[in-house]
RNA sequence: GCGCCUGUAGCUCAGCUGGUAGAGCAUCCGACUUUUAAUCGGACGGUCAGGGGUUCGAGUCCCCUCGGGCGUACCA
């Protein structure tokens, strides 16, 4: 065992002793399989599972972080005395039934229908294989967040025999599991179901085609191709798969999986590849139904139809701590997922942290930050609310960083990127929030040609003024108001709708002051010619 | 039909092991600014869907009703 692995359970085991009483859900998760080890210790297997027919998606990201969490529960509870591991498995060896529309090689891809992933080419050609291309994604991904996790390829844990004694036993259990599949499936379906999957020795295809004849003693299954051509073929070495709920279960057994989680979707799925566990010896993991993720009007998240919220929009806008607490909070409840949680959630998560670092173990237990950072010494923290920047962004049409900390460091003093690196990440969330959403809404207006007047007159004035205090700048602001405006209000929303493009904005001596002077007499230039070309 | 989630201030939501309801936003008022916005302070605002039950006491546990939502063929 790694040395960082002594360290993180000597970290989390020192909770061991407050862990007992804690109630959070990872907690109440990881005492299920604490129950089910009895007077027996021996390590333990958490797995996720992946489908690399795509991507890697926010539902990924979730169930990963949401184990996790059980996992570190776990440890917490045991003291870090019983090993752990984490098994990201991917079903690579599923055969490719359709071409997913946004991917490049369309014709190649299609060439290699029914065929297993770690067989298809990869259309990007920087792979092995079209699986290998979207596992690397994954563990790309997985590591960009600091999971720690055993990567598995089903292709290669069904080659390497690593399978073979539960396959067999799935075999010898055939009637049992036939028993249990039949029954959910529809009447065309009954007609050609086998639990297992021949490889095609020609074609390489994954075959659904009915078992006409087994071998117990020998392992194998006699089926018949579409040719009509009859093939006898072991179950074992990778020759052939199991269909997912038989697969299911056949990998639970083997790899002797104590607990997994699965989306609420999956619900009955658990339930037969539960029973079929059972059928062939082996005995189903603890389980937990997170619910399913819904868009901004309630309708389920899904990857095809892309709503919703992916993992990058949300790392956009925000950090990944935020994105684990918004998967740490309530996971039965279905949440909705689109941008208006994020400032939430990243707010939320600094009030977490704010107060972590001075807490009792006691209270850092109950802390989600202490199940985001798998109980972290410290979390690092951010003197102005999100939401603040976010409102402060828009009110000061800040672009660039240096104007945006010019105006924080009006709210916090000492504030610098240097002095306030987290603050300064959430800044470059705040631009690009800036870049994504307020900035499209912009309508500039035509001045008016009182209001061109005026703003050549301001230019003028502002001439030679750099360095100059905000409340000198202000001071010229308003003597071109007053000269040319009966209602200064309408001079300063002039300068807002025709040189920011908002109906409000800054205080505007601030702005320039922060803005730059030159720079201001150069948006003056550039918004009149705008006038002009129009 | 079955299963699960959900119904708390105008909106979005918190309310852990039961003790006479909270936040953010919105609205209104005020402070600060030689305009606003931002910021700060304050106010307004809920018979906790409805009805039973347990309890000295329930938004918080149990039952029922009503409303909203999702899952539930195949594929994974």
């Amino acid at each position: 065992m790694a040395a960082d692995e002594r360290e993180r359970g000597a970290r989390l085991g020192a909770f061991q002793e407050f862990a007992q009483s804690a109630k959070a859900w990872p907690f109440e998760e990881a005492r299920k399989v604490i129950a089910r080890l009895g007077d027996a210790p021996r390590g333990v297997v958490f797995e996720t599972g992946y489908g690399p027919s795509g991507l890697p998606h926010i539902g990924t990201f979730g169930e990963v972080a949401r184990t996790t969490m059980v996992r570190n529960a776990f440890i917490a509870l045991t003291g870090g005395t019983i090993p752990t591991r984490l098994i990201a498995f991917s079903d690579d060896m599923d055969g490719l039934r359709k071409v997913p529309g946004n991917l490049p090689n369309q014709a190649m891809l299609g060439e290699y229908l029914g065929r297993s992933l770690t067989e298809v080419p990869d259309p990007f050609g920087t792979h092995e294989s079209f699986a290998h291309h979207n596992n690397a994604r994954l563990r790309g991904f997985l590591d960009s967040f600091g999971f720690e996790y055993e990567f598995m390829s089903a292709t290669e844990a069904y080659r390497s025999g690593r399978f073979d004694e539960a396959l067999l036993a799935t075999l010898r259990a055939y009637d049992d599991v036939m028993a249990i599949m039949l029954p959910t499936l529809g009447a065309e379906r009954q007609a050609t179901y086998s639990p297992f999957l021949p490889i095609h020795p020609k074609t390489r295809i994954v075959c659904q085609v009915p078992i006409i004849a087994r071998d117990v003693e020998a392992g194998t299954i006699t089926w018949t191709d579409e040719a009509g051509e009859t093939f006898e073929t072991p179950v074992t070495g990778g020759a052939a798969k199991l269909q997912w709920k038989p697969d299911w279960a056949m990998r639970w057994t083997a790899l002797g999986v104590d607990y997994e989680m699965a989306g609420k979707d999956l619900i009955d799925s658990v339930r037969q590849s539960s029973r079929i566990c059972k059928a062939i010896g082996g005995r189903p993991p603890e389980g937990f139904n997170y619910e399913l993720f819904l868009d901004e009007n309630g309708e389920k998240i899904s990857k095809s139809r892309g709503n919703g919220l992916s993992v990058e929009e949300w790392l956009d806008y925000a950090s990944p701590e935020s994105l684990a607490l918004f998967m740490y909070q309530k996971p039965k409840t279905a949440k909705r997922l689109f941008f208006d949680v994020i400032p939430k959630a990243v707010d939320e998560y600094y009030s977490f942290a704010g107060k972590y670092a001075d807490e009792a173990p006691e209270k850092k237990i109950e802390n989600p930050v202490w199940h985001i950072s798998g109980a972290a010494e410290t979390a690092a923290t951010v003197p102005i609310a999100f939401a603040m920047l976010l409102n402060l962004v828009s009110a000061s049409n800040a672009q660039e960083r240096s104007v945006l900390w010019g105006f924080i460091s009006r709210y916090a003093p000492d504030a610098t990127p240097e002095t306030e690196p987290e603050l300064d990440k959430l800044v470059t969330h705040a631009l690009t929030y800036y870049r994504d959403f307020v900035l499209p809404s912009k309508v500039y207006r035509p001045a008016t040609d009182v209001e061109r007047t005026a703003l050549l007159e301001l230019s003028e004035r502002l001439k030679g003024m750099d360095g100059a205090s905000a409340e000198a700048i202000q001071d010229e602001v308003y003597a071109v108001g007053k000269a040319h405006f009966p209602v200064l209000r309408e001079w300063f929303g002039a300068l807002y709708q025709v040189l920011l493009g908002q109906e409000q904005g800054p205080r505007f001596g601030s702005f320039v002051a922060l803005y730059g002077v030159e720079e201001t007499r150069t948006m003056i230039a550039e918004a009149l010619a705008r006038d002009a070309a129009a």
